[in-house]
RNA sequence: GGCUGGGUAGCUCAGUUGGUAGAGCAGGGGACUGAAAAUCCCUGUGUCAGGGGUUCAAAUCCCUUCCCAGCCA
């Protein structure tokens, strides 16, 4: 007999939604953690623009954030192992685990079985790859890898160049990005994950959108880049490539107006916040918080907490009835 | 007041010799297994400013009204 999933709550949501906040929440009410589930808090130095809940700020630790340099190129298979290890810290010690965050990859590598092989990620080879792709087209990378492996391939668009490299990468290690993709189907839960999404109408997302790159920037988010510049962070790296800081990078190296990259960091954070919603819409388990149904943020965070705390109440009488 | 351009999708604009419209951006949907705030795919019906006329047929030609620029008074 296997033994029971640890169970994990998991506050998802567009950016933007209140996340955050519910998740301290959460956490405070019952003598827990947050474990951050973003691909971008997780660097040092970004926080105006990451949105990152400010040290002085913060009621419960807060995990998974500030771990690595902006410099260096973090990777969801690093994520995986450390923050599941937070995770079962927390377990171990009776605690229910709050995850927090609206990078979905990095939420399904930690909720979810997702092994990544072993080995190096071939940074010298990308680089060759990337080049090829360049000077040959995209169609000349992606008939590579047909004729090394077709149902790799066939899986991949053409013009999807990142996958196609990362196909070729795992086919460098002997392993197939079609034998991968098929744990993708079939989704085996590493955690019992209760995942529970703020959505706001989009109208009112969008509205908050805007009015958090406006803060954003009144805040020091141009200094904080180019502080960040200074230090060396590269408009190609990971870090570099951010919602609002490569933006504010094109303002330091003088090739866009400001008001014109605050325009831009709206509208690319508006599609970011869509193709989250649709990742989150497409996992079964994403079950929806509604605040615009309450008169105040307070109390939806607290309709919301009663919500959850009912269904864990339930999922452990399950639990009882079955052992 | 007169002349000249313009008024076409939420925005910027195309629209060939009259055959009831199409791009980019925005917006919408989707994919996603070691860069994921990345990368990629799909998605364009709108009183062609209003009214009238010519025509088998008008965004396109004619008349007229309104609005916006610029020039001249």
């Amino acid at each position: 007999m296997t033994p029971a999933l640890h169970r994990v709550v998991c506050i998802v949501g567009a950016t933007a939604s209140g996340k955050t906040e519910l998740a301290e929440r959460c956490a405070l009410a019952w003598g827990s953690e947050v474990i951050s589930v973003d691909a971008m808090q997780v660097y040092r130095g970004m926080d105006i623009g990451t949105a990152k809940q400010p040290v002085e700020q913060r009621r419960v630790p807060l995990r998974m954030v500030d771990v690595a340099d902006p410099t260096q190129d973090y990777s969801v298979a690093l994520f995986q192992r450390a923050a599941r290890a937070w995770v079962d810290g927390l377990c171990a010690d009776g605690r229910m685990p709050v995850l927090c965050g609206g990078t979905g990859l990095y939420l399904d590598a930690t909720i979810d079985e997702m092994s990544f092989p072993e080995g190096e990620r071939g940074d010298e080879r990308r680089a060759t790859r990337e080049a090829m792709a360049a000077e040959q087209g995209a169609e000349a990378l992606y008939e590579l890898l047909r004729s090394r492996d077709e149902a790799s391939a066939a899986l991949i668009h053409p013009h999807s160049l990142r996958r196609v490299i990362r196909a070729l990468e795992l086919l460098d290690q002997g392993k197939s990005y079609a034998q991968h993709h098929e744990g993708l189907k079939r989704r085996a839960p590493h955690y019992d994950a209760r995942i529970w999404a703020i959505a706001w109408p989009r109208e009112t997302l969008y509205a908050r959108i805007d009015a958090r790159v406006d803060r954003m920037v009144a805040d020091g988010l141009l200094d904080e880049v180019r502080g960040l510049r200074d230090l060396g962070l590269k408009a190609d790296s990971t870090a570099g490539q951010a919602i609002g800081y490569a933006e504010m990078l094109q303002v330091l190296e003088g090739s866009c107006a400001l008001q014109d990259a605050i325009e831009r960091t709206k509208t690319r954070t508006r599609r970011y916040a869509k193709r989250q919603l649709s990742w989150l819409r497409r996992d079964g388990r994403t079950r929806w918080l509604e605040p615009g149904a309450y008169g105040s943020w307070d109390e939806f965070c607290a309709h919301a907490l009663r919500t959850m705390e009912q269904d864990l109440a339930k999922a452990e009488g399950e639990s009882d009835v079955r052992s």
